[in-house]
DNA sequence: TTAAAACCCGAAAACGTTTACGTAATTAAA
DNA sequence: TTTAATTACGTAAACGTTTTCGGGTTTTAA
């Protein structure tokens, strides 16, 4: 009835002594299995549930994880961050979300609020814009951290990737193999290895058959849509791509927008490919083939590890975990 | 160099008391503006932060709202957690995230382990496989609470919500003037007041062009995706439907996939119109006119509106808010 | 029968803050 | 000049747990 339930007034309840309760509720081997029940039923009766803060200061453990992301509303993301709530779920552990915004000033910050004991582990996916590996360097030896799809290469740490080059050159190879040798490149992530992996999968796959690059098919992303759309309508016009390779699913929407805006077919008249994780990828006009990253299992797998080194089991394995990408070829490359 | 950072070792450099330390880092009246730039220039230097879990135990304030919500990898509430990271992010809170998989047990569950001062707000867009009501009677009073697009109507709580008898009024009207007259429901959240008042904004419009209802062109939701086209191709074959509105996104993808298995053509063989946040929307094929919700601002005005209730200030305004959807009529309702 | 081991529980300190209260020094009011 | 108010800081308790240590009782082994 009364005023806040807590181990106190358990213990008042049972004439137990409050050391006596907290072992019993975290089934200590001292305590008989009597008083254990007894704990326990009471404690379930009056709805007892530990005080976090109390537990955190003492124990030093939280209980909750932290996921670092550039932007929640993004497919790859979402699902990666599904896939990580149903690990946390399992081992009984909180999820706290941030955004970067792709600012690494942003991400520093957030870090740095992590690391007074609010959480127990990181998972992150780092911001495009500015490569800051000495921060990481020594972030890494502070808190248990583990990286995923966007990781920082050079770093002796936890990471969870995917096979970015080998499907990226299975990927040009698709678009050569249907007869493209004017494969235009939109290239995103450019200062992180994912991103540059992606390229290089690219170039070795032209030059595996032959086919010099062409730095005019090259376009960089900008954060504004419209200019992409603006971009990719400016290099259909100068230089005239039989095809389009979408390092990014931003990539994606602008480059059917610009062809429908200058009236190309596709893929009579322009193939085309790109990462992506959208759902909708199969209804699009046309169908649109994509390189799609297992997000959710990214975020299954990365979860798992850093569960794994706070749990103390199973250190030592190799630290880097790559899962295979799936190439879907649709009707936007039609052959 | 030594140890943790914590305010006794702050208070041992600059030969201050504990308290005044404290006082000086939350800038209280009581210290002089001397010591407190003293207190803050070592507290800068040392890199100190506070302890979170100290905080909390003796404040009973935690600067962290969690977000409770069926589904994460959806885009309705992707953009909604977005809106609400970015809310939290300007009054300095962190973010939790629980999903549910729209089972009320779980909802529950997360809410209770809630109720123990880990967080000082929830938001929540509920379940919808039950409704209990009786629960969430309690719970608005023992936390602060702000339910958002799935809310419990008959509650005395804050509440974001959109226009959805209107829209869908609308919606089915715009259906009715491209001269649809067999205009199936395909009827999502059937438990929750936002699927109610969806259907009865169609129903309504159906009443006033003096269209009689069909019972056998309504067809409920299923958790799994297969049964939903294969249910969308019994209907299109048993009753001959000349449009389709559908009430929640996921049946928006099953109902193109039926269509084409069936070899119709949208528009000409009927017509679609969904209820979607899907960016991808005018790329489908063909176009796909949406009834898109706001979903970022309504996590922005939920957000804003449980950070209202925290800091005491604006109670006492209206507790419900409702947002405009927008009709965005592309090729699949063709005219 | 006795020593050792096993079992069960309690007292009290500790985690790092916040805050009510006390106090000395200074300033303002009378 | 005396008194009251203000300013600036310190003492110590409190928040609700966990955990170390110790002790008493019962069981087991010798």
């Amino acid at each position: 009835m009364s005023g806040e339930v807590n181990i106190k007034r358990l213990a008042q309840e049972l004439n137990l002594s409050i050391a006596t309760v907290s072992k019993a509720l975290n089934d200590s081997y001292e305590i008989s299995l009597k008083t254990k029940t007894r704990v326990l039923t009471l404690a379930k009766e009056l709805n007892y549930t530990p005080n976090p803060a109390a537990s955190n200061l003492r124990s030093n453990k939280t209980k909750t994880i932290a996921v670092i992301i550039p932007n929640i509303a993004n497919n790859f993301f979402s699902l990666a961050i599904k896939g990580i709530e149903e690990i946390a779920r399992q081992y009984g552990y909180h999820v706290l979300i941030y955004q970067t915004h792709e600012d690494i000033e942003m991400e520093m910050l957030f870090t740095n609020s992590l690391l007074n004991g609010r959480v127990d582990g990181i998972l992150t996916s780092v911001s495009s814009n500015e490569y800051n590996n000495d921060y990481y360097r020594d972030l890494v030896k502070k808190i248990p951290l583990v990286f995923f799809d966007r990781v920082y290469e050079s770093l002796d740490a936890f990471k969870i990737t995917t096979d970015d080059y080998q499907i990226s050159f299975n990927a040009t190879e698709h678009l050569i193999e249907c007869g493209c040798t004017q494969i235009s490149y939109l290239y995103g992530l450019e200062k992180l290895p994912a991103g540059r992996t992606r390229f290089a999968g690219y170039k070795d796959a032209l030059a595996a058959h032959g086919i010099s690059i062409d730095e005019n098919l090259i376009l960089h992303y900008q954060p504004e849509e419209n200019e992409n759309v603006a971009n990719i309508i400016n290099l259909f016009q100068s230089h005239k791509p039989d095809a389009i390779f979408s390092s990014i699913e931003e990539f994606a929407i602008p480059a059917y927008l610009a062809c429908r805006e200058l009236k190309l077919k596709i893929p009579d008249d322009v193939k085309i490919i790109s990462f992506s994780n959208l759902s909708s990828a199969k209804l699009l006009n046309p169908s649109l083939t994509t390189i799609t990253q297992p997000a959710f299992e990214i975020g299954i797998e990365a979860a798992k590890c850093l569960f794994k080194i706070l749990t103390k089991r199973g250190i030592g394995d190799d630290q880097n975990i790559v899962l295979k990408s799936v190439l879907i070829k649709r009707e936007s490359t039609g052959c």
